[in-house]
DNA sequence: CGTTCGCTCCATATGGAGCGAACGGTGCTATATT
């Protein structure tokens, strides 16, 4: 019988293994649930495909974008076959014959968003194929983008229970421990390998540039782009601005989903094949780009989270050279990213969906209560995740809804449940504070960034801005109470992690209120904040 | 939350101040129209 390198050898001509891919591997192979946070060309895709050709039976990999997973199985067709792809822009004729390909066995990968999975006839005709497992590509997706704006992400975890259970393996490029902690609570994993390699990025350097007015701002984006030693990368907040700054630099073009799809494609390709060296875009451009020589990441506007802003200067250097991250931040510009920060839900839908379950006497089908009510999927996903989370409802085997005993009353329920989206935006909302933090701190901004992300740099990294201007290390580490990582309670606050030290600060990531920085002296004098740990 | 646009009003008449309204990002899917 082959193993794993033999796998990996013959089919996909890997050399050899690196060992977290191989222990992500094995874990996989053990049907062991796996969160790997690793970078992108780090070779994830491999943590699944690997060990998939020695499970005896499907996979299916949820995949956020069709672009992704036609990507994904045109490679998998070159290496090994048997991949296809279940969306709605194709006809009719190629679900037949992709789902043919899938019962009789010759198709092992099935790629699909998780709106697919929303379909009682998609997941039953997956179910009964027993798949061996479930993968979750860009998984940071389950927190970002499913409280408001792709909800089915918040309920991959009924869907895996409908499909019979399957294993887990969540990737990502991108997580700091809470959205890590929110993966492997969303997709119910249990006892999961978590496994979190190589988050810095020494070859790129990290500068920030503080603008007090737009035209100064704007004239240092054009300067930064005029400087970069080759292909260069530029996000902005709006769709204007990236036709604009397009328009004022020589052999540039924008990218933004208000573009016409063959030209979004057309940009894609010739900025990856090398023949345009300048692209200006909204957080529309990105997920699955892989080019390895961007010297330059460019941000015009500051980005809504220390989470964004790593995984976009993470497309620069992947070749291992050296590469620039420049931020152009006026605070003003932070005003657009609260905006864009998810609105609180509304009390009536919730207190609507919830009596609508309740009206019937057993369980309700999503489709049945989503033409009773009127609302759109992504609505009525949106409201279950709630009133879900505050116990108004739940899901039976079938996926239907009903509501459990001893359920809070519609109105109670719908209360709770706007209390819960309001903590969830309390928590997007800190995670743009520390975004303003590492744009405003004098200390080493890789110690900050990476601090964010739960890893501990001893010293300045020596290749940032602050590090260059001797700011840096003026912030020597002082009295440390609490561990880096260990669990404290906060008076108001409740339960939370240690992330982070700086001067005479300590940053605390709470579980319901997201990241506070705390003055260390003010925390004494009061007992504000205790241990938790032994 | 901040910027921009368009309107009105006042000004010793061609422009500018002041005000309120509108706008701003990510993609799936389903459905109607070429």
């Amino acid at each position: 019988m082959r193993d794993l390198l033999g796998v990996a050898r013959e089919d996909f001509g890997y050399e050899e293994l690196r060992p977290g891919q191989e222990e992500a591997m094995r874990a996989v192979l053990a049907g062991r649930d796996v969160l790997a946070v690793m970078p992108t060309g780090a070779g994830k895709s491999a943590v699944y495909q690997v060990p998939a050709l020695l499970l005896d039976g499907p996979v299916v990999v949820v995949s956020p974008l069709i672009a992704l997973q036609r990507d994904q199985v045109d490679a998998l067709l070159e290496d090994v076959g048997g991949a296809v792809m279940l969306n709605s822009a194709m006809p009719a004729a190629a679900w037949r014959e992709a789902r043919a390909q899938l019962r009789c066995g010759s198709a092992r990968f099935v790629f699909l968003a998780p709106e697919q999975l929303a379909r009682d006839e998609v997941v039953d005709e997956l179910a009964a194929l027993s798949p061996r497992l479930l993968v979750v590509d860009e998984a940071h997706c389950v927190s970002s983008w499913g409280h408001d704006f792709r909800p089915h992400y918040l309920r991959l975890g009924g869907a895996r229970a409908r499909l019979g259970d399957p294993p887990v393996v969540a990737l990502t490029a991108t997580a700091s421990p809470q959205v890590r902690a929110e993966v492997l609570e969303r997709l119910r994993m249990r006892d999961p390998l978590v496994l979190v390699e190589g988050f810095d990025r020494p070859e790129i350097d990290l500068r920030v540039v503080h603008c007090t007015d737009a035209g100064t701002q704007r004239a240092g984006v054009l300067r930064a782009v005029a400087e970069a030693g080759g292909p260069v990368l530029v996000y902005v907040a709006t769709r204007a601005d990236a036709e604009e700054i397009a328009a004022q630099v020589p052999g540039a073009d924008f990218y933004h989903a208000g573009r016409k799809r063959t030209d979004r494609d057309d940009v894609q390709r010739r900025f990856v094949d090398g023949h345009l060296d300048v692209v200006v875009a909204t957080t529309a451009f990105g997920m699955g780009i892989d080019k390895p020589d961007v010297r330059a990441v460019v941000h015009a506007t500051v980005p809504d989270s220390p989470d964004s802003y790593y995984q976009e200067i993470g497309r620069a250097a992947r070749d291992g050279r050296p590469a620039v991250a420049t931020l152009f931040y006026r605070p003003e510009d932070l005003g657009l990213r609260t905006f864009f920060s998810a609105g609180v839900a509304k009390e009536e839908p919730l207190r609507r969906t919830a009596a609508a379950v309740r009206a019937h006497d057993g369980p309700v089908p999503v489709t049945e209560l989503r033409r009773e009510l009127g609302l759109t999927s992504s609505r009525l996903a949106g409201a279950v995740n709630l009133l879900t989370g505050v116990g108004a409802l739940a899901e039976d085997p079938e996926g239907r809804l009903v509501v459990p005993p001893g359920a809070p009353g519609p109105a109670p329920a719908a209360a709770a449940a706007v209390e819960v989206s309001e903590r969830q935006r309390s928590v997007e909302r800190s995670r743009l504070e520390m975004m303003r933090s590492l744009c405003e701190t004098t200390a080493c901004r890789r110690q900050f960034l990476l601090g964010y992300f739960g890893e501990e740099v001893p010293r300045p990294c020596g290749n940032c801005d602050t590090c260059r201007a001797g700011t840096a290390q003026a912030h020597t580490a002082t009295v440390e109470p609490f561990p880096v990582g260990s669990a404290v309670e906060h008076g108001q606050w409740g339960a939370g992690q240690v992330m982070h030290y700086e001067d005479d600060r300590v940053t605390v990531l709470f579980e319901d209120v997201g990241y506070r920085t705390l003055a260390l002296e003010l925390m004494h004098d009061r007992d504000l904040l205790r241990s938790l740990s032994a």
